[in-house]
DNA sequence: CTGAAAGCGCTTACAG
DNA sequence: CTGAAAGCGCTTACAG
């Protein structure tokens, strides 16, 4: 690999001249950059990147924590770290992925040797044992996901509330009675996924105040378990007229056991679920659902990420962003 | 951050004597070392990544890149990344995420910069892109998924060709005698994925052997045309008594399909297919199917990887991964 | 068993 | 408009 040493030399100049030509950072005769230019065309020279982090004290690369909470569903996830790498290389970064079980080990180790400018965190849950290190570690970072505590911390994420009553309005609005809800399976919550009781009190406060009966279902995440519980609900419907499911491993397999006994949406039941447009079409989704936007929410905490490693002090706070409802017919008047 | 100098200072030894005594590249007496083990913990010292990468020409981490083929299913990838990620942990290195659309860009700015010890790409395909950029760095590389020209490259992936003789062979020793092979999409076959025509060809030329007849249907992947299409084949199976299903995105749809229309594997089709064990549960898939092993792909490519980063000189060339049928029920004799 | 020094390849004040 | 030099924080021959 060459040098910007052999550039300087090749080109006839210092070594510093050519930084600067590189950088811009000070004005060059259009003759001198010409010869650099030429020379580093010749010798293929790109600036090292270790030695750049060294010298900069900046690497141009952000950590990103990506997280499977037990029971989660990982197709999920993929959503978040797309956009966000697509998002951080726009403004020329790199993406450094941890997995690690281990998370306050991992950002202990990346944080502390400056591998990286920033982090961020997802599905973060409501004490998240990674922020501790995090604070430690007094790095710039964007949250994907609510803590208990988001004291100095910059998060991000949908704001479930909104999204339980825009639901719960939307059967209101057709007039049902009577519901079933099927929450994030008790692992998420026992992990302390606030995504899950976030939708379910608001959910079960709008009910309440519209005078909505609600049943509802910590639901299972792998099967046979999640097809035999969900079955089981289908048959024993009671009053319920609509279906509320916000849990990625059961909206996927809805359709297959609707289909299996012959219930036809929205005809004899209406759903209404979250999840990403592309999710849906993933799973070949017919159900009006709130869009739950991970690309929006990822390329959120990359600016929010960027502004702090610019120096923008913003330690950001908690932004809520606001969910949309997507119709696709699946709601309508109940028949019974 | 402390540096290596505090850690010295505080010890009262010197730097080259902190930096042995951390890599026990020689022997330190007990005191010393007490002292300096004292005074890193002190200063909750980590060597500088990137004066350390400038120092030794080693940066500890692998650049990962993962790839999603026009029309393929983006969860199956997953599969790949975790356990990859997992092997090159254990082995002290971390991941450099690349996603870019311009493979050979990225691999240039990336392998150029000298950010990483060497590439993983996933997802290879006959005449990737990537290759000739590759073979220009002289950087170590394995590749999962097999190109047209493999001289001077390590390749690993799954023998296609060995799993479609496992399938035809697992058929015609339960007596089917007709069958209807559906293959990857018709994007994935024109962008240069080889498993596609690797297994069709082999399970053609098998099933010739055997006398078996076929009928192939290069398989969409996107709704709804996935499902028109899928259904139009079970409906009109003509003689065919089995259905071989190599395609993510249509083996994740077939339940439902299936349940639809009320037909029952195995005692009206005995159904194939080719998927990990991870994926099978994922979607609740009971279909016997060749376990295409993503993370012992992964695991294999991240070892020659460093084979080669340790100078093993081991350019590898190509290893085929040999495949096991997995019996889940699906095959059995045909009742017509 | 330990230290002083060179060197890895950049960037950026300091000088002119 | 350009150059010489210091410095970023390590590692590792070279010396003792």
């Amino acid at each position: 690999m060459a040098t910007i040493d052999d550039v300087a030399r090749l080109a006839g100049v210092s070594a510093s001249t050519v930084s600067y030509a590189m950088s811009g950072k000070r004005p060059i005769s259009a003759a001198t950059r010409a010869r650099i230019d030429r020379a580093v065309q010749e010798l293929g020279f790109t600036p090292h990147a270790g030695a750049r982090a060294l010298a900069t004290a900046r690497t141009m690369v952000i950590g990103l924590f990506v997280q499977f909470l037990a029971s989660e569903f990982p197709p999920a996830m993929l959503q978040y770290v797309l956009p966000i790498a697509d998002a951080a290389r726009e403004a020329g970064y790199d993406i450094l992925m941890l997995t690690e079980e281990d998370g306050p080990a991992a950002l202990r180790r990346v944080g502390s040797t400056g591998m990286v400018d920033g982090f961020i965190l997802l599905n973060v849950v409501d004490r998240d044992p990674r922020l501790a290190e995090l604070r430690r570690l007094h790095q710039p970072a964007a949250l994907v996901g609510l803590p208990a505590d988001t004291e100095g911390l910059s998060v991000v994420d949908l704001d479930f509330a909104a999204a339980a009553r825009l639901v719960v309005d939307r059967l209101h609005a057709d007039g049902h009675r009577s519901t079933v809800l099927i929450t994030p399976s008790t692992e998420v919550i026992a992990m302390g996924g606030a995504y899950a009781w976030r939708f379910r009190d608001a959910f079960l406060g709008r009910a309440a105040e519209h005078g909505i009966r609600v049943r509802t279902h910590a639901g299972a995440t792998i099967q046979p378990e999640l097809g035999e519980q969900l079955g089981g609900i289908l048959d024993d419907l009671g009053d319920a007229t609509s279906l509320v499911v916000h849990n990625d491993a059961q909206i996927a397999a809805l359709p297959s056991l609707l289909s299996a006994r012959g219930i036809e949406v929205p005809r004899d039941l209406s759903v209404i679920s979250l999840f990403s447009e592309e999710f849906g079409r993933l799973f070949s989704l017919p159900f009006t659902s709130i869009e739950t936007g991970p690309d929006r929410l990822g390329r959120h905490a990359v600016a929010s990420l960027l502004a702090q490693i610019d120096g923008a002090d913003d330690a950001g706070g908690v932004s809520f962003v606001a969910p949309a409802l997507v119709e696709r017919g699946s709601v309508a008047p109940p028949s019974r």
